[in-house]
DNA sequence: ACAATTGACACAAACGATTGTTTAACCGGA
DNA sequence: TCCGGTTAAACAATCGTTTGTGTCAATTGT
């Protein structure tokens, strides 16, 4: 059916190693005009296309680099897989894309898959406590890049954000604006971004001296109802929170959700931040005020290091790369009002 | 480093085609239980997994299926992609992800790149005008499947919604509110999926006597910007219309975007219909109300069909596959005011 | 008791490229 | 003329599987 490099080959009367010689153009290599003439003639009489398959077979490189995300209909992941297709595309890589679900035993099948087909690398954002996996990954010698999680045992190239300093950042604005209850609606706590987050939010809290309570910090999942039934729970309380930071899209939709169901107010009754990266953010109920990540940055980032980590025949020390949040103040936070009595 | 199949046949004791087939449990195949033990032992033992990329070259076959769609980072696509990525998942296919920005040429390298790689077969939202890359794909016998838009002039296998009856039954809703003046902001014209909403909004503007004017159908694009100054133009007008139909996430935002900076209300002085998939659509600045697709339905039903293709020996005849839209009445659609002179 | 069958596996040829090693022709110098 | 050194291209092995075809013994039928 195709054309193969042999058929290549015998219509320009030539070897085929010749052929394959002359179209990946090595340096310094001596081949006549003539035949040079020939047998790009050949290549487009018959419209050859070399076959990944084979070359990959031989070569022992497929071109190719596995992206594991838990879910590539979630906007964050996919914007930054986009990126990195892009990116791949250029340099003649192709990505192929799992979902893992945060789920541990799905990842470390797609993993060995990808090392069945013989990927050139990996960028993972790994799934909770998938030390395990990620450990063998490296072992293996496979170049490897985290983005977003990196576990603090092991040593791993990867893109994180600063979020201890985000959260921070995110609590020290509140308690300007007067709040001194605000809680933390963490998504999952075992999960090494949220667990920095609640690091930058209870150094926080204790340094402007805001209310500390175990009560304050809730939820375990990233889900609408998550958010919708943690806020619930939080705004039923004898004393509500006057502020909520948030950590997720879809914890903040249940969250909003939550507060004007309980008919009070965006920021007057209550104020939010979130770390979200919708581009619907800014055309929500209230436009939001958001923590958000560098999308394109994170992956381009992560490719480029994965990229140089293939290329090199050495094997590189690892590098973490941390990129900066963008703290945008809209109009879902405000002062606090005097508290009439 | 990794064992191959020589390897485990070596350790077992037997030929390595006897632990290929042993492997690939063929059926009414004789082997002694003990060689059988023998060989899984081995591949216990030395941890062998197969090389997929040797298997493709002999075989002829890489489980392996492109995903072409113009951006990944959309959710409406990305949502489609997790869906095929997971039934692949299940059926031991992987996914690989080509983003065309729309650009029929970057499409046409996409194609002979992942024809090159050797992929089963084709999942495809096409590029406008790129009928002679779907007819070359198709011509060359392999699988494929579009998904949102076809050609007319191209019979081939495709998952499509019911955009025209869509479009028809929000502008009879819009009629039956009273509404005289829609515009339908098309996003661009000369895709297939906006051409059939416009059909169907030309077809309810004369069947309920709406205001028929070229100026009310206006756009051409899918960003945040088409929509802003689309909308800004068309609240310019002297007569402003009274409802939007808007085409596209982006769109939507821009469009709201521009009424609310016009200092207009919805529904009050205009209405809004989207044809809008973000899970965001209820929550934002009002709750949406929009036409949806059904994405885990598209994104099966095509995965099924191109499966069917590529496990069928004959070439089966093309179905094309039509889904029912939802159509949600939320808040951004209501009475037109009398007018008040 | 001997041909014919069958059971259980080994042999070897692909698949389509890449790449280290020869070969054959040619040229200049002694 | 003969030899060493280039040049330009052919040869052949190899990557790790799969799969059509042999092979050899054991079993069956008559």
């Amino acid at each position: 059916m195709t054309a193969t490099l042999k058929d290549v080959a015998a219509l320009a009367g030539v070897h085929p190693s010749t052929v394959s010689r002359v179209l990946r153009k090595q340096e310094n290599l001596k081949i006549l005009e003539s035949t040079r003439k020939k047998i790009f003639n050949a290549v487009e009489e018959l419209n050859y296309q070399p076959d990944f398959t084979a070359r990959a077979l031989r070569m022992k490189k497929s071109f190719t680099i596995g992206l594991i995300v838990p879910d590539i209909g979630n906007p964050f992941f996919s914007r930054i897989a986009r990126t990195i297709e892009q990116l791949g595309f250029e340099k003649d890589y192709t990505v192929i894309v799992c979902n893992t679900d945060e789920d541990q035993e799905k990842e470390n099948r797609y993993v060995s898959h990808l090392l069945s087909r013989g990927v050139d690398g990996l960028i993972m954002v790994p799934a909770q406590g998938s030390d395990k996996t990620v450990r063998t990954v490296k072992e293996k010698g496979l170049p490897l890049v985290l983005i977003d999680r990196v576990f603090e045992n092991i040593e791993t190239n990867a893109v994180i954000s600063n979020n201890a300093e985000a959260a921070f950042n995110a609590i020290k604005y509140l308690a300007e604006l007067g709040h001194k209850k605000v809680a933390f609606l963490r998504g999952r706590s075992n999960i090494y971004t949220m667990a920095k987050r609640y690091k930058g939010y209870h150094k926080a809290v204790k340094k402007f001296g805001l209310v500390e309570s175990d009560s304050l910090v809730v939820g375990d999942g990233f889900s609408f109802e998550d958010g919708y039934n943690s806020t619930k729970e939080l705004l039923n309380c004898a004393e509500p929170p006057t502020a909520l930071l948030l950590t997720g899209n879809l914890i903040t939709v249940g969250a909003i959700s939550a507060i004007m169901e309980k008919g009070l107010s965006i920021p007057e009754d209550i104020s939010v931040i979130a770390f979200a990266d919708s581009i619907f953010s800014p055309y929500l109920v209230k436009p939001l005020t958001t923590i958000s990540h560098p999308l394109y940055e994170i992956g381009s980032k992560a490719f480029n290091l994965l990229l140089e980590n293939i290329e090199s025949d050495k094997i590189l020390s690892t590098s973490q790369i941390i990129v900066d949040t963008q703290f945008d103040i809209r109009k879902t936070t405000g002062k606090v009002e005097a508290v009439i009595i």
